[in-house]
Order: structure tokens, then C-alpha cells, then sequence
DNA sequence: AATAGGTTCAACCGCGAGTGA
DNA sequence: ATCACTCGCGGTTGAACCTAT
């Protein structure tokens, strides 16, 4: 269903990913983290733009992303945030575990729009006494008591989302932060060493596409590293980078800031 | 079996917000 | 204050897939 391959006058490549693309994408972003969607498919090794990366990683690689049938309570979540809020579908999806804002987005074109309009079809006929209330049609009161839950959870449906708001606060919506808090969403095995940073890997990282060794393919859940371990580790050691780094834009007064007031993270 | 029309969903596009120089 | 840049959001598109005829 994917839009067929061409290249546009960048030489940048535009419709549907291949295997190998994702596999590289999903192998970089799993090690490096996202630091700079711009710059990444550069060291990622892809011959895409970094808005293009960015769309594939939220919507399809992202660990932890459900693919496949929306259950019905998934459906009135949609539903009734959408009554509420409208076409906040980035909002709607911090509410439900594991789907993208476009999946959602796409749910409610395809599924959820023609219900609700034939509810609120239904719903105007009864207040106009056209017809009787139809107590037998579960789906209208089944929205109404997800609100019901929405609001009795202050807005949290699932206490597993809690975590969300556990989060460090970043002082920036990008870069680094954004990587991290991505990284979260799946599982960090605290048995698992973070990754050190040895000369080998300081100089492919800045200066050459990164190309996924047949180990770097990491299971769907499963982080490697922090990028607190990371970005520590590499300052602790390799101070002198600095230069390089920052004309890299990388955060560097927000991520000193973020570390002095979070380092019990870790 | 062929095909026309409808449906689905991955991906693109444009825009606005945020940030730093 | 202004400009340049990145990021993220929401609307839209287009090609594959499905279904009815």
C-alpha cells in the first residue's frame, strides 16, 4: 500500500521504505539515539530527509508500537477524546499505549468518523423524539462511560502511562531529550551495560555513515544504552570533542542543565 | 475471470511553534 | 527584533488491497 519509490531533485529518496532502509534507520536510532533528525540519515546511512526518518521511526520502527486491529475500547478512547478535544491526534495518542499519531489519525478517517456520525445521527433523532433511545446499542454508552473513567483517572486512562509524566522535563523539544524520552517508552533493561566510548566508536560516529553490524539489530523492547550513560561518558572521556559537537548543534546548555537536575536518573 | 469502485494506510506536504544566534 | 533552523502536528495524497458486480 506503500507509494512507489522515486528520488526528488536533492537526490533524496521519497515513497515506501525497503527492509534494508529500516534496518538501518532502526539499528542507528536503537544505538545513537535521534540527536538531530536533520543530520541522521546522513550517518544513518540512508538516502532519506530527516523529516521522512523521523515519520518512519514514530510511526512504524519505534519499539513497542502495536500494529494491527484497534479493540473496541481503543476505539471509544478515540471517540470520546476526540468529542473532547477535537483533531488532537498527537494528544489522543499519548492515551493509548503503543499507537502513532497517524494510526490514530487514520482510525477515525476510516472507521471511527462514520460511527460517530451516525451517532450523533441517532443521538439527534432521540432528542428531536424521532425515535425511541436505543438501549440495546452498547458502542454510544460505552463512550460515554470511557469519559466517565477519563475523567475519574484525571485524564489518564491507563496507570501504566503514569510514567509519562515521570519523565525528566526537557528544556528542549529536540535532539537528545526527544531520543530519550522515545527510548523510555520502551523497556530499559537495567541489566544491560550502556554502551562505553572507545576511539573506534568516537570516530565512525562523527565522521562516517553508520552501517549496523549483524549484531546491532536490537530485539523490539530492548534499549541498549542511555543516552545520560552516553553523552556522560563521552564528555567524562572526550572533553576535547566539544568543538565538534557543537557544530553538530548538539544541546549542550540544556543537556548540562538537564543532567545536574536529573542525575539520580541513572 | 475481469474490472470498476470503494477502502485502507504509509508517506508526503505545508505550516506553526520553539529555540538559538 | 529578526532570521535561520529543527521539530512536530494535522491534512492530504496515492497506490495497494478488497469487494461487489
Amino acid at each position: 500500500m506503500a507509494r512507489s519509490s522515486c528520488y526528488d531533485k536533492n537526490g533524496l529518496k521519497k515513497g515506501a521504505w525497503t527492509e534494508d532502509e529500516d534496518n538501518k534507520l532502526a539499528a542507528y536510532i536503537q544505538r545513537y539515539g535521534h540527536w538531530n533528525w536533520s543530520l541522521l540519515p546522513k550517518f544513518a546511512g540512508v538516502s532519506r530527509s530527516g523529516k521522512s526518518c523521523r515519520l518512519r521511526w514514530m510511526n512504524y520502527l519505534r519499539p513497542n508500537l502495536k500494529h494491527g486491529n484497534f479493540t473496541e475500547e481503543e476505539d471509544n478512547v478515540i471517540v470520546g477524546l476526540h468529542n473532547k478535544i477535537g483533531n488532537k491526534w498527537s494528544t489522543i495518542a499519548t492515551k493509548l499505549p503503543g499507537r502513532s499519531d497517524n494510526e490514530i489519525k487514520n482510525r477515525w478517517n476510516t472507521h471511527l468518523k462514520k460511527r460517530a456520525l451516525d451517532d450523533q445521527t441517532v443521538s439527534e433523532s432521540e432528542h428531536a423524539g424521532i425515535l425511541e433511545p436505543d438501549h440495546a446499542n452498547p458502542k454510544v454508552y460505552s463512550v460515554k462511560e470511557t469519559y466517565l473513567k477519563l475523567q475519574e483517572d484525571g485524564g489518564i486512562l491507563f496507570p501504566e502511562l503514569l510514567y509519562s509524566d515521570q519523565l525528566p522535563s526537557s528544556p528542549s523539544s529536540s535532539g537528545l531529550f526527544s531520543c530519550w524520552s522515545s527510548g523510555i517508552e520502551s523497556t530499559v533493561s537495567s541489566d544491560l551495560t550502556p554502551q562505553t566510548f572507545d576511539d573506534e566508536m568516537v570516530g565512525n560516529f562523527w565522521t562516517e555513515p553508520f552501517i549496523p553490524d549483524n549484531d546491532t539489530i536490537i530485539p523490539s523492547g530492548i534499549n541498549l544504552w542511555s543516552p545520560f550513560n552516553f553523552v556522560n561518558d563521552f564528555i567524562y572521556q572526550y572533553s576535547s570533542c566539544q568543538d565538534v559537537l557543537m557544530t553538530n548543534e548538539f544541546p549542550w546548555t540544556a543537556y548540562n542543565t538537564h543532567v545536574e537536575d536529573n542525575s539520580e536518573i541513572n
